[in-house]
DNA sequence: GCAGACTCTTGCACTGAGTGCAAGACCCTG
DNA sequence: CAGGGTCTTGCACTCAGTGCAAGAGTCTGC
């Protein structure tokens, strides 16, 4: 699993970060879809071509790494007690993403591009959806539905509102300034699903 | 709200028909991404400019018309007796979906295509998203949530929860060859959310 | 019936994302 | 220093989507 990273992937790691730190000052700037990939690539000083070695698109660049996050927080769902509600050990996951994320200032920033590209808000819930696929075994044990070849729906469907739950409290936290508490706002939308 | 439609807004519901009826035969023959703009124009033998008269995007094609859709979602709710708790009632109002629906063969293959293709799930996402912020005054008052000028978060929440239920019964009803009830799988989804 | 307005359609030219390929630069190891 | 690997780059290409302006078709009032 943590295989020691060779001085090239370190390298690589080094890069990916510095063209995501002048790519997002770029939008934060000038706006996501008024900055091309050209401008980044200039910025950086690389050509348009390397900047497509590091990142899949132009959306990946704000996005991150969906697929070692969610194995981050798949990983961190089935460290939970294991008698431990789905619900709590969702939520506890959850904090996982927090603990990852950079600080409040630069998520602030990273909520503010995100909320104005709606391809961006496009890829962020596709995103959410291969998470979906992640999570849904581990919730079905703990909802004590049987194992299944694929997911029961009604495990997706569980997935998919607590992450629902999830951007609507960080929305609602973006839109306070980062003023109101997140803990709380997810608590407060779950409760209502639950009532 | 019903003016009458004229003869150029007739024409142009008909063109769009048959655009469409084109477009979705050739996804299911070739594939959404594999098959271009340019082929379906000609084969509707239209231009490939004119294709976008009629829509703003090839995955609108499959999408139909998001706002109108989510316009009779929300009249549907709200006419929904007043005292009817925000689950049933939205319950209910999805039901009017299923009516504007064509045929089940229909549905499976644009369930089909819609399976296969990223970036069709991504808009289809970004629709629920715009519904998202439709549905939520109905839903906060339903609730008894106090009214706010933007939507409460965990209004916001609830929305997102319930078509989450909804994609996840849609999904499975389509795996099983259309042979599920979909009524059942979305209770039942609702259900394991609120247990 | 006809002139003028209005919309529909089209072609053209352009931007911008993303990909495949192949050549050269770079670097690590034997 | 020679060899093999990766990294970077340029080039050429596809495809989605947009702005514009000119022509074709249609509907109106006179």
């Amino acid at each position: 699993m943590a295989d020691t990273p060779t001085l090239r992937e370190r390298a690589r790691s080094a890069a990916r970060a510095e063209i995501a730190a002048t790519a997002v000052r770029l939008f934060a700037e000038h706006g996501f879809e008024a900055t091309t990939v050209d401008q980044i690539a200039a910025a950086v000083g690389i050509s348009r071509r390397s900047f497509f070695h590091y990142f899949g698109s132009k959306e990946d660049v704000v996005l991150g790494d969906t697929d070692a996050l969610g194995e981050t927080v798949r990983a961190a769902l089935e460290a939970r007690p294991p008698e431990e509600s789905a619900w709590t050990a969702i939520r506890e996951a959850f904090k996982e993403l927090r603990r990852r994320a950079g600080s409040e200032k630069e998520q602030l920033i990273l909520a503010g591009i995100h909320d104005q590209a709606p391809s961006l808000r496009a890829r962020h819930l596709e995103k959410h959806l291969r998470w979906q696929e992640l999570l849904a075994p581990e919730i079905q044990r703990r909802l004590g539905l049987p194992p299944s070849p694929d997911p029961d729906p009604r495990a997706l469907a569980f997935v998919a509102a607590a992450l629902a739950c999830l951007d609507a409290a960080v929305d609602a936290w973006y839109r306070s300034g980062g003023t109101d508490d997140i803990e709380r706002l997810f608590t407060d939308a779950v409760a209502t699903l639950r009532d």
